[in-house]
DNA sequence: CATTGTGAAGCGTTTCACAGCC
DNA sequence: GGCTGTGAAACGCTTCACAATG
């Protein structure tokens, strides 16, 4: 069993996808399947096989021919190639109606994502209680990311607070941030920013909804487009 | 002013930027900006000019060469293109912490995207009122897409309830679906459906967070690779 | 003359096809 | 024999570079 070092630099694209992998591998292990093929985990993940294989190649020569993937063992190198071996303990800024949606949001602390601590502007929600942990002033957030070494920073405030939220997190420390805000972030180089706007992505199924009743009146009934990014047309 | 014909197919890549364009000159046009150039743009975007324009062509030709673009009827292209001319409801599945904060989500109507719905399994939950919306049982489902000619639906119920969920609004006739829950959905071909797992999203912060770490401990000090689909590293 | 619109080059991702191996 | 691992081809997206043009 080899030590763990970050190998080669995995595509993009790629590390997009070992946590949908990642998710199927866990559910065949909790059903008692301990080998799949890239075919069946290709199916369960909805893309093509030799998609699965190149990605895999990228951690290493993992499987055996002839006879597939060791689930334990593909769960365990994506596990650590995905630095899941540790916990990575967040924090959220904003308590409003999303923080306090992500805060109860099961799957953060059932990943690996403990909510280390939750900050407000709003003194109304100073010490109320969401999944266990309890809102903070926004003043404590610096020494909070502090205190418990935290990396990662989720800004779940209104667009107009969110790139002080972000200058805030950076100047206490953290490096990568998950953006709900719907605006374009704007950070020191080496800082990672991801962006999920639910508006974008209506807007996507807005356009595909579109073609579609274009494509009625015109009787045109060719198949919709393949999907890009994330989401798919099936 | 010509019709309104869908015309050329839109890359993928460019369908997802749409929206994040139109944002932006949203704010450009309530500060009372009305006209840009694509460096402009792509500046507040994030984005290479070029990008910009090559994006804009898609649409049309609809800048000035010398000037730059109409903020006002660049807006009104792109929400055209992306069907955003009309309001389309949608149906929130599950009523839980995620589906309350969605619906209480002012995003979803303020962009067009109206809450047509919200229904639950769980009759504790029935008539309880989340941001004008009154929670109904999931029988009614059906009846609610039907009568309000709704074609979006959100999936925002346990994982293990999910694919029922898709099932259920597919039968009603949903045709796009936003999915909440960390399972890949299976529909029939036709159904756009796009995902957003927010576990995923923090797996792919702790991956570049674990790259740091081991870049550091090896005292290699290369840039962060840029990210892809959405989200970057700045 | 600043800026768009776009062929063409460059680059990363996907898919194919098959050699390598259990 | 069946399935992985991977060069190479195909594809789509991004970026360049510049002609077109208001």
């Amino acid at each position: 069993m080899p030590p763990p070092p970050a190998r080669r630099r995995i595509p993009d694209a790629t590390v997009a996808r070992l946590p949908i992998y990642l998710q199927i591998l866990a559910e065949q292990s909790t059903a008692a399947i301990d080998n799949i093929s890239s075919e069946g985990l290709a199916g369960l993940a909805g893309v093509n096989a030799a998609k699965v294989r190149k990605d895999l190649s990228y951690l290493g020569s993992y499987g055996t021919r002839g006879v597939g993937y060791d689930v334990g063992y593909l769960i365990y190198q994506i596990r650590r190639e995905l630095g899941l071996n540790y916990d990575w303990p967040v924090i959220i800024v904003g308590a409003g109606n999303l923080g306090q949606a992500l805060a109860g949001y099961g799957g953060f602390i059932d990943r690996g994502f403990p909510v280390g601590g939750i900050v407000d502007v709003d003194p109304a929600k100073f010490d109320v209680v969401v999944a266990g942990a309890r809102v903070r002033p926004l003043d404590e957030l610096s020494q909070i990311v502090e205190s418990k070494d935290i990396s990662i920073g989720v800004v779940a405030v209104p667009s107009s607070a969110a790139q002080d939220a972000a200058d805030l997190l950076v100047k206490a420390g953290v490096t990568s941030i998950l953006n709900f805000a719907p605006v374009i972030l704007s950070v020191p180089v080496g800082i990672t920013v991801r962006k999920v706007d639910l508006a974008v992505e209506l807007q996507i199924l807005s356009y595909h909804e579109q073609r579609r009743s274009v494509a009625q009146q015109n009787g045109q009934l060719q198949g919709a487009p393949a999907d890009r990014g994330r989401g798919a047309t099936a």
